[in-house]
RNA sequence: GGGCCCAUAGCUUAGCGGAUCAAAGCGUCAGCCUUCGGAGCUGAAGAUCGUGGGUUCGAAUCCCACUGGGCCCGCCA
């Protein structure tokens, strides 16, 4: 039989039975649900009472009562719902356990992977537009918060279905590539080395090009005259820039690779001027009467946007699409870029494929051949950070003016704080400083390098794998440490409120016990330890089973998995993921620390062996969503 | 000057209009390996949820003001 993951699982059926008997006393469109965090108040509350309590002038408390009686006259003796209890104005029902456990559990049992997924994107296509990070260094801690959230994003709106295609915009003509081309041509540095070309890009040419500005300004002149000619994209300049910021994103998505982040696209930012979507946007922003030329002023020459055009920004300056000497900015590519995405342009890109393995990826190349999946899109999500936020409100702003809400809602500037350092971390890095946290700078090398931390914690974790696995080989030590540092990354940056700094501390922020991302992967080994060892155990029905208080509280926990993943997708919140995950492993240690699953005697016996096997799935479920890797052992 | 964000135990954070909801991790203290893996578990101590107003039957949660901290406002990206 194949099952269909639309089935309604067990909450919906909860939820539709109580709305059933509300509903056959009270006409109300929608009767809010919630599921209560204290077990005394049942399986299922409504708050309704207090609202139909306001509208009638009545007490919410009695009214509730009244209801109550009226439903319990309905109840059948094989209903779901056991009982319903009217408690200070709310109305809490009761489910019959056994048959919610059994429901549960086969649900879970069924769907195996698919549990959780669900069909709320189906036939809509979204754009992920994540990392994009300066082809002219490796990726930093800040950058994968970045990378882990975009592609949490991709895996979570993947699982309910919507068609995802996740992008990396990468800048190969800004001033950046001029200072690495100066370093090369000027300054005798290598393109050939021996270690990682991005790692060597970010921390020792470009800091030593911008220590080199300081004792000899002239070269700026010269920096100058590079950006003129690389944004030309004519020449030998041109070509050497990307050259070399292949070269970077090569290493850099080596990185998203490691971590577990796949693209199906790079966008080149030099293809917008390549493919000539430019001028087309410029010419329907100046049909709006959206944008100017200046005649006069400090702008004099300039195509600018107007500030009273800027919701939010209108005291501010107004902003440069095209300067006096011709060049674009970033902003005016990036606006072009942002029509693309929501099929606002005529002109096309065409592609070419980068690489097959592990997953396709394409990439824009004047030499590729068109390919109509691309673009278009009905929802375009950009991962970018708050600092940027006032570029992103310039773009929303023009969308908002072409198309009304409709469009402006379509496009989503998905921003998040900052990584920064924390006093001691920026000591290790040769700055003392007295403030509490520091930002990092590539530009004076003050930053952590993604792959730095992860082999480090890599080392660190390794040393406790080999002691727990003395009889494993090397490739599988090194394989699991791998997979535990990642996980232990992941879990850090994915977890925290995106309107907040993460102040990273190599030994708080990637921490190995507690609250972290090697606990649930070390939870996860728990079950599965259990679930090897219980192979050959014939597995009974459990029928007249009494579940103890920490079994129907997992029981409960694993119901609501839907849920959780419903309301990470709708509002974008890979945290709520990981929360999740956080509340399941506590409950599941607890549990497993005080009850017996092979030793204990049957009915019980099978009924937990079932439950430690949903446990590991949902586990599993979810972790896949946030990308730590569930491992057999560690 | 204009805009955005943050403020909850010593530290890092969760809770974001509801009921035993002030929660967890770290740290401190006291326990648990004859027990499915102790990267774990149990317990204790520790918070008038920055301050002051307001809205509400109900506010850590919403609104306003203030204080303290961070970010943005460039012919950079």
């Amino acid at each position: 039989m194949i099952y269909n993951y639309n089935v309604e699982l067990t909450y919906e059926k909860l939820k539709q039975r109580a709305s059933e008997l509300l509903g056959s006393i009270i006409k109300e469109e929608e009767i809010p649900f919630e599921i209560p965090l204290i077990d005394e108040f049942g399986d299922l509350s409504t708050t309704i009472c207090f609202k139909l309590a306001k509208r009638y002038s009545k007490n919410p408390v009695e009214l509730a009562k009244e209801l109550e009686s009226e439903i319990r006259k309905q109840l059948k003796d094989d209903d779901l719902i056991k009982d319903v209890r009217a408690v200070n104005g709310y109305i809490n029902f009761y489910s019959n356990f056994e048959i919610f456990a059994r429901s549960v559990i086969d649900d879970i049992l069924n769907l195996k992977n698919n549990y959780g997924k669900q069909d709320i994107g189906k036939g809509k296509k979204v754009l992920i537009e994540h990392t994009n990070a300066n082809p002219n260094k490796a990726l930093h801690i800040g950058h994968a918060r970045n990378t882990c959230l975009g592609d949490s994003l991709a895996r979570i709106l993947s699982f309910v279905n919507y068609d995802v295609q996740v992008l990396n915009y990468v800048d190969d003509t800004g001033s950046q590539m001029a200072d690495l081309i100066l370093g090369i041509t000027k300054m005798k540095f290598q393109k050939e080395v021996s270690t990682k070309f991005d790692k060597y890009c970010g921390d020792v040419i470009y800091v030593s090009v911008n220590k080199e500005y300081e004792k000899n300004p002239e070269l700026l002149k010269e920096k100058q005259r590079m950006i003129e000619e690389i944004d030309s994209q004519k020449g030998e300049l041109a070509r050497l820039s990307k050259e070399i910021a292949n070269k970077v994103l090569e290493g850099q998505l080596q990185t998203c690779s490691r971590i577990g982040a796949y693209f199906d696209l790079i966008n080149w930012e030099s293809d917008i001027i390549k493919f000539d979507l430019l001028n087309e946007t410029l010419e329907k922003l100046k049909s709006l009467n959206i944008i100017k030329k200046e005649e006069e002023g400090n702008y004099k020459g300039c195509i600018v946007v107007k500030s009273e055009y800027i919701k939010g920004h209108e005291q501010e300056t107004d902003k440069i699409l095209i300067r006096s000497d011709g060049t674009s900015t970033y902003l005016a590519k990036d606006i072009a870029y942002a029509f693309w995405k929501l099929g606002l342009t005529s002109k096309k890109f065409k592609y070419k494929v980068r690489w097959k393995e592990p997953k396709l990826l394409y990439e824009t190349d004047v030499n590729g051949e068109y390919n109509d999946k691309f673009g278009s899109a009905d929802i375009a999500i950009s991962v970018i950070d708050a600092r940027q936020s006032r570029l992103q409100d310039i773009i929303k702003s023009i969308l908002y003016y072409i198309g009304g809400e409709d469009l402006q809602k379509r496009y989503i500037h998905y921003k998040y704080e900052v990584v920064a350092l924390s006093n001691q971390a920026a000591k290790a890095l040769g700055y003392n400083v007295k403030e509490k946290i520091v930002h990092m700078s590539s530009r004076k090398g003050l930053y952590f390098d993604a792959d730095d931390i992860l082999d480090k914690l890599k080392e660190k974790i390794m040393s406790v794998v080999v002691k727990n696995n003395p009889n494993e080989d090397k490739d599988w030590i090194d394989y699991t440490s791998d997979r535990l540092a990642i996980s232990a990354l992941r879990y850090a940056l994915t977890k925290p409120d995106n309107n907040k700094i993460i102040v990273f501390d190599f030994d708080e922020t990637l921490r190995l016990d507690g609250d972290s991302g090697v606990y649930i992967v070390y939870t996860y080994v728990r079950t599965r330890g259990i679930i090897r060892k219980g192979i050959n155990i014939l597995l009974r029905d459990f029928k007249g089973y009494t579940p103890v208080s920490e079994e129907i509280k997992l029981i409960k926990t694993l119901a609501k998995f839907p849920e959780v993943v419903r309301t990470s997708a709708n509002l974008l919140q890979p945290q709520f993921i990981a929360l999740y995950l956080r509340e399941l492993c506590d409950l599941f240690n607890s549990y497993y620390e005080k009850y017996p699953v092979l030793n204990a005697d049957e009915p019980a016996r099978s009924f937990r062996l079932k439950l430690v096997t949903v446990i590991s799935q949902v586990l599993e479920n979810a972790m896949n969503l946030i990308g730590l890797t569930p491992l057999e052992k560690m």
